[in-house]
DNA sequence: ACTGATGCGTC
DNA sequence: GTCGGAC
DNA sequence: GTCCGACGACGCATCAGT
């Protein structure tokens, strides 16, 4: 059977952009995979769609290497491609665009025959196979030869995937509803399958294989991962303790990375997050689990680099442990790990994502012992709460976490079941001295503000990066100490952007610098020494919490107050 | 053998 | 990871 | 309540260029 044209899944996504209903994008896109061909097109045409191929297998080609690739084809410089961008600031559309006009792409295009869904998937599954000397080259030969033989629609499509911004409203929740319409299956079950499975594209692949009907016997196994449950952030412990009835599990929230472990016999994998293998990144773990009791299980967890003493250092560390496949060995004494386990979802043969919280932290607790679980409280006041939570800042902890009792384990839910309440940000006024132009609908604005503390001396070098630019602009009054792009609404940004432009000293690029005159009230979790800006210091989930007005540039924080931040951290 | 650019995945 | 906004 | 999109800093791996 012929496969389906790729044009038609690009016409799709098209309709989707424009339509804003949720249940009418769900019950197109339905419409749409019910018609396909072959279970290998369903799962290519879902990936495709909500752009889970750039995920499922990495290609290793972004922006840099699509511009080479257009200016060659259509002689587009830099200058050209960002005048096109600056007009829609989405880079598939650009591409669309530059085609176009260039009429190259269209003229070539007619020649072949349309392309399928089930083709250019293998297009970037080939891509992304490629590796070794002289990668880059090749893999910059297929993207060209492949944009020169699609139409200007399809090579807007093909864009996306390859840099995994579809923007269209249609992600993976909408997706699984719109799986299940199409295939008569029901959302849960859907749901269910994906957080089992993983990817989209294969639940859809097994749904037109054999039916909706096999759906039901998908549950956690070992070694085959599964998506980690979620948290919802809380403002207050109060908040938490209400939603759960006046009696919730606390407990500590390291600042780790989340680790799954499965043991099946005597095989341990260990995996990330996002479901790739990080086992051979922390053998300690491994050797570790090893000595677990239990034939089969699968445990949840975060590991934490920690010092000599076993106290627990900040996140940049355990990062230096966590994805490293190269000089593990020197790492390892270099950077001790521990691991802190908080839930059991598979025990000996039995999943056990069904049942309450409690039972399965009693199973647990069977299977590790004490010292490498989380600690954890069942408060039901305030004031348990409160000691609870001073306690695990002590230790060096985010904040906590405040789970439902009765709450089962939902794999790639983020729901009320678990709570975090992350400690009160800290606080800086800082000067905006430069800010960014956005992407996709916040295309028109700047949108992302370099922020910056007054300077007591000190910089003055040779301007490498951008931000040395901006200070060096401003004769080094101001060093900066990150951006953002959170906390103001639309409306705020757009106002911003006018009043920035008042300001306006100099354009490089789609940055616009700017004369240092708005203070805003910045909110952070935490202070980090930087490698990227060269006062050292960097702010980490920085967001705007408002526009001082009140405040002239000369009042806002120095330098050396972020400074005295940093280290008051290390000591604490 | 080393450095810088680029991409990706962690939070 | 956080945030605002749309449904 | 749920989903989506817009983007932050950092560390590691990989590849290109020298």
């Amino acid at each position: 059977m012929a496969g389906t044209a790729f044009e038609e899944l690009c016409m799709l996504c098209e309709t989707l952009a424009k339509t804003p209903s949720r249940n009418a994008k769900i019950e197109l896109a339905a419409r749409f995979l019910s018609k396909l061909n072959s279970p290998s097109e369903v799962s290519d045409a879902v990936r495709l769609i909500i752009g889970e191929a750039s995920k499922d297998f990495t290609l290793n080609l972004g922006y840099s290497h699509l511009l080479k690739a257009l200016t060659n084809i259509t002689g587009v410089g830099e200058k050209g491609f960002l005048a096109e961008f600056g007009e829609t600031g989405d880079l598939g559309e650009t591409v669309r665009r530059l085609l176009e006009k260039g009429r190259r792409g269209v003229q070539q295009a007619l020649v072949f025959r349309r392309p399928t869904i089930g083709e250019v998937a293998g297009v970037l599954r080939e891509i992304a196979e490629i590796s070794g000397k002289g990668a880059m080259a090749k893999k910059l030969r297929i993207l060209e030869s492949y944009l020169k033989r699609l139409t200007p629609l399809e090579a807007k499509y093909f864009t996306k995937n390859l840099v995994g911004e579809i923007r269209h409203g249609f992600g993976e929740g909408l997706m699984e509803e719109a799986l299940a319409s199409a295939f008569q299956a029901s959302p849960e079950a859907v749901r269910n399958a994906h957080m089992v499975v993983g990817s989209l594209g294969r639940v859809g692949e097994i749904l037109k294989e054999q039916g909706a009907g096999s759906l039901q016997s998908f549950t956690v196994k070992p070694l085959t991962p599964i998506r980690p449950m979620l948290a919802e952030p809380a403002q207050t412990l109060r908040e938490a303790l209400e939603e759960h009835h006046g009696r919730t599990l606390l407990e500590y929230k390291l600042d780790g990375a989340r680790v799954q472990i499965h043991k099946h016999h005597s095989q341990i994998k260990i995996f990330s997050r996002r479901l790739t293998e990080v086992t051979k990144s922390l053998p300690e773990i491994v050797e570790l689990a090893e000595t677990f009791r239990g034939e089969d299980f699968v445990v949840d967890g975060e590991v934490v680099a920690v010092d000599q003493s076993g106290r627990v250092m900040p996140f940049q560390e355990v990062m230096k442990r966590y994805r490293r496949i190269i000089g593990v060995e020197e790492a390892l004494s270099r950077i001790p790990t521990r691991i802190f386990l908080f839930d059991i979802v598979y025990l000996n043969g039995e999943p056990l994502l069904k049942k309450p919280l409690t039972e399965r932290r009693q199973l647990l607790e069977k299977v590790a012992p004490y010292e490498f679980l989380t600690p954890q409280v069942e408060a039901s006041n305030l004031e348990e709460a409160e000691a609870f939570f001073e306690e695990a800042l002590k230790a060096g902890c985010e904040g906590v976490m405040a789970k439902r009792p009765s709450s089962p384990y939902s794999p790639g839910r983020r729901g009320k079941h678990w709570l975090k309440i992350k400690r009160q940000p800290e606080v800086l006024d800082l000067v905006i001295v430069a800010a960014q132009y956005g992407y996709g609908y916040r295309y028109r604005w700047l949108s992302d503000y370099y922020l910056a503390a007054l300077n007591g001396g000190g910089g003055g070098g040779r301007p490498e990066t951008l931000p040395d630019y901006i200070e060096a602009l401003h004769g080094w009054r101001f060093r900066v100490v990150g951006k953002t792009f959170k906390g103001l609404t639309n409306a705020e940004i757009e106002a911003l952007t006018e009043r920035l432009k008042g300001l306006a000293l100099e354009t490089v690029g789609r940055t616009v610098i700017v004369r240092p005159e708005i203070v805003v009230e910045v909110g952070f979790s935490n202070i980090q020494p930087s490698p990227q800006y060269s006062c050292g210091y960097a702010l980490r989930f920085a967001r705007i919490l408002r526009i001082r007005d009140d405040k002239k540039p000369e009042e806002a924080d120095s330098l050396d107050r972020v400074k005295q931040l940093a280290s008051k951290k290390l000591e604490g």
